[in-house]
RNA sequence: GCUCGAGUGGUGGAAUUGGUAGACACGCUGGACUUAAAAUCCAGUGGGCAGUAAUGUCCGUGCGGGUUCAAGUCCCGCCUCGAGUACCA
């Protein structure tokens, strides 16, 4: 456009500008107001009473936010604002789960620093954060990868170091008292959790054993402890996995192998927790599926230890059994191939055949052995076990049903009343015993426990599940061959990991033993290397670190090169070399929570007072997907520092919402098979086409692509030629121009599909546009609006219109061409009654986080109040504060036009008043069998028997009626009538 | 297989303790303004049948039953989809 007639143009439309609803303008002015005043910063002192808003803090990507993201973010934010015009002192901070995977593989193919990539990912996040207008408290922000975050993070560890669990109290304690135990009666009374196979020593033992005998039986009890546990490695990603980090068989990072290997690691004695973990969860207001989760997570099972002596051996098998009423049921045992008595007990003649089926075994990947159940395969060690009651000899047979990490990786199987002993007895032509009452075992096994009634099985005879199973207990007690037990499926939790971007642990070796570092010389910090990747001698990256040993003499502590640490006289030195592993993604985030609420203290976590006033997160908000790591990790921790006296309580989050999902739509194109041609969606019929992902950028809403735009996406795709919806070929020499309907259709249709909303399938949207476009206002409001907070649901921009004419209509309320038209005139009737039923349905919905109906409410509102022309001050201002915690900025705008000074998140939230909702009269619905036929007006306060009259009166009743009698008449007065006949 | 969750117009979704199904919005259709477009505003919009029309009437919340004066909502039995979990002894 020629610039002159564009200069004349601004210069015209200048003062309209003025008065239209700039929401660039006003959303950049309120973020600077925000963040130069501080205004949403949190005071640890006050008299309100608190209220902690958190949300899941984000790992930095590369790839930036996309609206996903938000969604959680944006509820919270909406709560935490509606909780401050209720009076609350809101705790509501944000920060980065910045330690983690992808930027060390970022580092490795591209040699930066990860802490580099790391900070540029978190400035562009805080940059696409403060565009939405959240309501942050950015003054404490925390940053695992920051030393003097994971300064406490490596504390809690030496604090877990220092731990162990005493059953008879239920709670962990420091290990001098175990210590002390041990020094006066020895560990026969102690009563802990520990290793599995802890010798048994007496106090004079214990005091006669080395100092380094004594470390070793230490970390059998330790809450932390070093050990070679079967783990599973992941060459791909050169690491360990936690259970929670794998799925299907791969690593939930990138879908790579993982294999069984035995190696020395850290773990986490989270099973001590598992009871406490389980009961806890009932006083948890979270949401139940994930409450389910955890439960099945930890997965406990009541039942008896059963001990198996086996023929001819000194070896005796124990087994955990949920049906001890069963056994006399027992026809055969199973061990899994693992188990460790399979090459003690195997007889010669059986030797071949077992070594073989354990070594196929071996072979197959856990993923083979998950995804093929139904095949049966076991085979007999030729050994016999005998009988507890019976005396009978009982086969032993291994088989890969029986798992080696479940239990004590030996069933005895009872064929009637287990389905996979049943199928593996028929399988291999083992007798089944039936010992149900009643029960027909031919085709299947009976395992319903509360139809039990046993059957020939001596002294269990005629009773049900729940008599035979406490008098089998009772049985094998008193021949001291088992005692009930109970199991849980939790598993300690490994804390390894061989990779560089990770909390260094606070740990160096004395002779193969870990020692901690003092606490006085946190934080120990992650050292520089020259290569992100294992040594030549396959240690982790950290062995490439040239300093890396720890040296402390006259109280200095330093980490210095080997070479300094040997040059340095043994006389007064203390140190060693530092442990290579670093901490796993969790660690950081299992108690971030409780940092907020003192960030920048250098002399603890938090401090006590701040610990006492904020106490636990109120509302915490985040996926579902952590389930099983995070939040399982984090109630650990919570409760580990609780029993140390360091917590106030021993849950950290009352309450839990797990926002849904929002998906991708991805965009395909197809391309005709062995061809370099791709074809319009509906001329694809039955031809042999390749979908193929294209940007979703590239696509409008009525599924067209640009095709131009996709040409020049990738050079690959520079030649190709395409069908077009009207069947004309387009390559080239004949460029489309899109657009047309029907025959005569020249655009390129696309496919859709749902799908999880990620880079590499191109259908990610950035919200930062949508800012730029519609505002951060309409931002907020339209993921909002988009359907219930908990519900997955796919992004589609279609109705974002909807939401941003709501904003500017609601803009023209308090605004005409000349200006502000809020007027001090008394408000209408009608007028108040459309606020105060705003507000009741406004609160109601925040507090129930029906965010999406207050969006509706808020349209009706607006609706009403320009169809009223009100222009009242009255009503205005009340209703600017209402709509602020869902659009801050255009409310602090209007607040401020109207003649506020103060920020609008300081204002009380309005009082709804029932008098402006009581009303004269009702429009009574008049049914006719239920069926709605006619309305009718009528007084509120009208008696049965005169709303019965009018309504008989009505013409319209006589018309339906037909001069039938109606055998009766419903009438509930204010709500409805209905007549029957 | 098991455990949860969900099925409502063309679309996203509303609907209090059972009480006017489809709020609100998108889309679509028609109209106003405009040289035109965008923006804005107004009207209509679940389906069928009858009527020029006002209107009337029947059918409609996955399917089949049931309870009730009244069912999207409660009960029983199925179907479909989604999520989680998967040899846990």
């Amino acid at each position: 456009m020629n610039n002159c007639i564009f200069a004349i143009l601004i210069r015209f439309s200048i003062k309209k500008i003025a008065m239209k609803y700039n929401f660039n303008e006003i959303e950049a002015k309120w973020q600077k107001h925000w963040a130069d005043n501080q205004t949403f910063k949190a005071s640890n002192n006050s008299d309100k009473p608190k209220y902690y808003v958190l949300d899941m803090f984000p790992y930095p990507s590369g790839a930036g936010l996309h609206v996903g993201h938000p969604l959680g973010y944006i509820a919270s934010d909406i709560y935490a604002r509606y909780k401050r015009h209720k009076g609350f002192n809101v705790l509501h901070p944000m920060g980065y789960d910045s330690f983690g995977l992808p930027a060390e593989q970022y580092a490795i193919q591209t040699g930066q620093h990860p802490d580099k990539t790391t900070k540029e990912n978190i400035a562009r996040y805080r940059e696409q954060l403060d565009k939405i207008g959240f309501s942050f408290d950015w003054s404490r922000e925390v940053r695992t990868s920051n030393s003097d975050y994971y300064k406490w993070t490596q504390w809690i560890f030496i604090q877990l170091f220092n731990s162990w669990y005493n059953k008879d109290t239920d709670k962990a304690e420091n290990i001098l008292t175990l210590i002390n135990k041990f020094s006066a009666e020895g560990n026969r009374t102690v009563n802990a959790v520990s290793d599995d196979n802890v010798d048994t020593f007496s106090a004079s033992e214990w005091n006669a054993y080395s100092s380094e005998e004594q470390q070793k039986i230490l970390l059998q009890y330790r809450l932390t402890y070093l050990a070679e546990t079967e783990v599973n490695w992941c060459p791909a990603l050169g690491t360990v996995l936690a259970n929670d980090e794998i799925v299907n068989g791969v690593s939930e990072r990138g879908g790579h192998p993982v294999v069984r290997k035995k190696m020395k690691q850290w773990s986490m004695r989270i099973s001590a927790y598992a009871e406490r973990l389980l009961q806890g969860l009932n006083k948890l207001d979270w949401p139940e599926p994930l409450k389910e989760i955890q439960r099945n997570w930890i997965g406990k099972s009541v039942g008896a230890e059963v001990q198996f002596k086996i023929q001819n051996s000194e070896f005796r098998i124990d087994v955990f059994t949920t049906r001890p009423d069963t056994i006399f049921g027992v026809s055969f045992m199973t061990l899994a191939p693992e188990h460790e008595l399979v090459s003690k007990i195997t007889t010669p003649e059986q030797k071949e055949a077992v070594e073989a089926y354990v070594e196929a075994t071996a072979k197959r990947s856990e993923r083979e052995r998950m995804a093929d159940v139904k095949t049966i395969s076991g085979v007999f060690t030729g050994a016999y076990a005998e009988h507890p009651f019976t005396k009978k000899p009982v086969p032993i047979w291994i088989g890969d049903y029986v798992l080696a990490g479940y239990g004590t990786g030996a069933v005895m199987a009872v064929p009637c009343g287990d389905q996979r002993d049943y199928d593996f007895a028929k399988h291999f032509d083992i007798e089944i015993p039936n010992i149900f009452d009643g029960v027909d075992i031919s085709e299947e096994a009976f395992a319903d426990k509360e139809k039990t009634v046993i059957g020939n099985s001596d002294f269990l005879n005629g009773l049900g599940y729940k008599e035979a199973t406490k008098k089998a207990i009772e049985a094998l007690e008193e021949i001291g061959q088992g005692k009930g037990k109970t199991n849980y499926r939790l598993r300690d939790a490994v804390f390894s990991r061989q990779r560089y971007w990770g909390e260094p642990f606070p740990v160096y070796y004395v002779n193969g033993l870990p020692q901690m570092i003092d606490a006085k010389h946190l934080p120990i910090e992650l050292p520089e290397v020259e290569k992100y990747l294992p040594t030549e001698t396959g240690e982790p990256p950290l062995g490439n670190a040239k300093e890396w040993y720890w040296l402390e003499k006259d109280g200095v502590g330093n980490v210095v090169s080997q070479q300094t640490f040997e040059n340095t006289s043994p006389m007064g030195r203390k140190g060693g070399a530092l442990e290579l592993n670093t901490m796993p993604g969790w660690a950081g985030s299992s108690w971030y929570f409780n940092r907020y609420m003192d960030a920048h203290n250098s002399e603890a976590f938090a401090s006590k007072e701040a610990l006492n006033y904020w106490q636990d997160v109120d509302l915490y908000i985040g996926g579902s997907e952590h389930a099983t790591g995070h939040l399982l990790y984090a109630r650990f921790w919570q409760k580990f520092l609780f029993d140390q006296n360091l917590l106030p309580v021993d849950e950290f989050a009352k309450k839990l919402i797990n926002q849904g999902m929002i998906l991708g739509t991805s965009a395909f194109v197809y391309r005709l098979q062995d061809s370099n041609t791709f074809i319009s969606k509906n001329l694809i019929g039955d031809k042999n086409v390749t979908p193929i992902h294209t940007d979703v950028s590239f696509v409008n809403a009525s599924n067209e692509l640009d095709i131009e735009a996709f040409k020049n996406w990738r050079p690959e795709f520079k030649d190709v030629t395409f069908i077009l919806e009207n069947g004309k070929v387009c390559n080239e020499n004949t460029p489309s121009s899109g657009g047309g309907k029907g025959e005569d259709n020249r655009a390129f249709i696309v496919g859709r599909e749902v799908e999880k909303m990620s880079k590499s399938k191109y259908n990610v949207v950035n919200p930062d546009e949508i800012c730029e476009n519609y505002g951060a206002d309409t931002l907020r409001m339209y993921e909002m609006f988009l359907g219930p907070l908990e519900q997955a649901k796919p992004w589609n921009t279609a109705g974002i219109t909807g939401v941003h004419g709501f904003l500017k209509k609601l803009w023209k309320l308090y605004f005409n061409d000349n200006g502000l038209k809020v007027t001090n005139s008394e408000p209408s009737k009608e007028s108040l009654k459309t606020l105060h039923k705003t507000i009741k349905k406004v609160e109601e919905d925040i507090e129930n986080f029906s965010f999406n109906t207050s969006v509706s409410t808020f349209m009706i509102c607006a609706n009403e109040l320009t169809a009223q022309k009100c222009t009242s001050k009255d009503i205005l201002e009340p209703l600017a504060v209402l709509i602020s915690p869902y659009a801050p900025h255009i409310a602090e705008e209007l607040w401020s036009q109207l003649g506020n000074s103060n920020s609008i998140s300081t204002a009380d939230f309005p009082v709804f008043d029932e008098k402006h909702l009581v009303e004269s009269s009702k429009t009574y619905p008049i049914s006719f069998n239920g069926k709605m036929r006619f309305t009718l007006d009528l007084p509120m306060d009208m008696s049965k028997e005169d709303i019965e009259k009018e309504v008989m009166a009505h013409e319209k009743t006589q018309a339906q009626l037909e001069g039938r009698t109606p055998k009766k008449i419903i009438i509930v007065p204010g709500k409805i009538v209905n007549i029957v006949g």
